[in-house]
DNA sequence: ACCTGAACACCGTTCAAGT
DNA sequence: ACCTGAACACCGTTCAAGT
């Protein structure tokens, strides 16, 4: 590649990531392409749809998700201080940029989505947090990590689109927490 | 109002209830405007926004969600059962149309919404379900109906986006409803 | 009063023309 | 090979002109 046009795709996902921090992914694209610097098809070029480039933002975000999991998983206490600590920490990461929330939870299990990859590490992320917590027996049986990702994912979902205050939004992931413990 | 006025209004409301049931609320206003034999500016005048003219669709569809209620209270069997089946028809109430579930859900508590008197009804329906529960002592302190509507909404929220069949919502519900019985 | 339909605003996306 | 920016498609909404 170019170095021009490397240096281009770089400002594009800089600007993109401040962007969506600040309006949510509903943020218009000709004003991220403004902003670096680029016209409207030179952002196209780089990313063939708008999906493409929130994508490319969240690359860099996965490698955040495995630290906050292993940070969650050496917390001490109870079995439910443990997994209520994770939710919360859960619906902080997606919840980064204003409608993730709908976006990451809506694609878990959709075969074809443009951001698989990222539910796959939302996924995987909730494994190791209910394997820990199955070997010390606290779990139900048959929850799975797709079912709380989609539950916890849900209350997300509402909580940023509505714009609830983190006091509200607790009391609903401790319904969610006592609901998969045994 | 004029005959002619009253009979485009009427038309317009339901050509729009069989378009959003098939189509969803993405469904585009021109169609809802040429199926019912009228100018989009026809269909203005008597609906401002989009959603005043969801708002008259979901009109008629307050009533099913009493006599839905009235039925879910009847049933027979435990608390859970009776608590599983509530949240069932719930879910089948507000996912008449696609994409009501998260407006729905989503207006829950918001002061200014165009459908709020529809938010009310959902919350006073989960009160009244609740309120049974709660007199047979079979339900957590501190539960709210505000809470289990937005957390069961956001469970059909989910549904709908990602198209999930019962059977994986099903066992969503059941971790609500573990987590609000005592 | 009410209706029509062309027009506008906004935004994702494309493409002919340039370097 | 890459860039630009005008243009297109789509859809919610408005408004001048008609009856």
């Amino acid at each position: 590649m170019r170095a021009d046009a490397q240096r281009n795709r770089d400002r594009i996902v800089e600007v993109a990531r401040a962007v969506f921090r600040q309006k949510g992914y509903d943020a218009p694209l000709d004003e991220i392409a403004r902003e670096a610097g680029v016209g409207p098809g030179t952002l196209y070029r780089h990313f063939p749809t708008k999906d493409a480039l929130i994508d490319a933002v969240m690359q860099a975000w996965v490698d955040s998700v495995e630290t906050a999991t292993d940070k969650a998983l050496a917390h001490e206490g109870s079995a439910r201080d443990l997994l209520l600590n994770w939710f919360e920490t859960y619906v902080g990461v997606i919840s980064a940029h204003k409608g993730g929330p709908a976006k990451l939870t809506t694609a878990i299990g959709v075969q074809d989505s443009p951001i698989r990859s990222k539910c796959a590490v939302l996924v995987s992320a909730n494994e190791r947090v209910l394997a820990q917590l199955a070997e010390q027996g606290a779990l139900k049986p048959d929850v799975d990590a797709v079912q709380v990702a989609r539950l916890v994912g849900g209350v997300a979902t509402v909580a940023d689109q509505s714009e609830l205050a983190p006091d509200v939004v607790r009391p609903m992931l401790e319904v969610v927490a006592d609901g998969v413990l045994a």
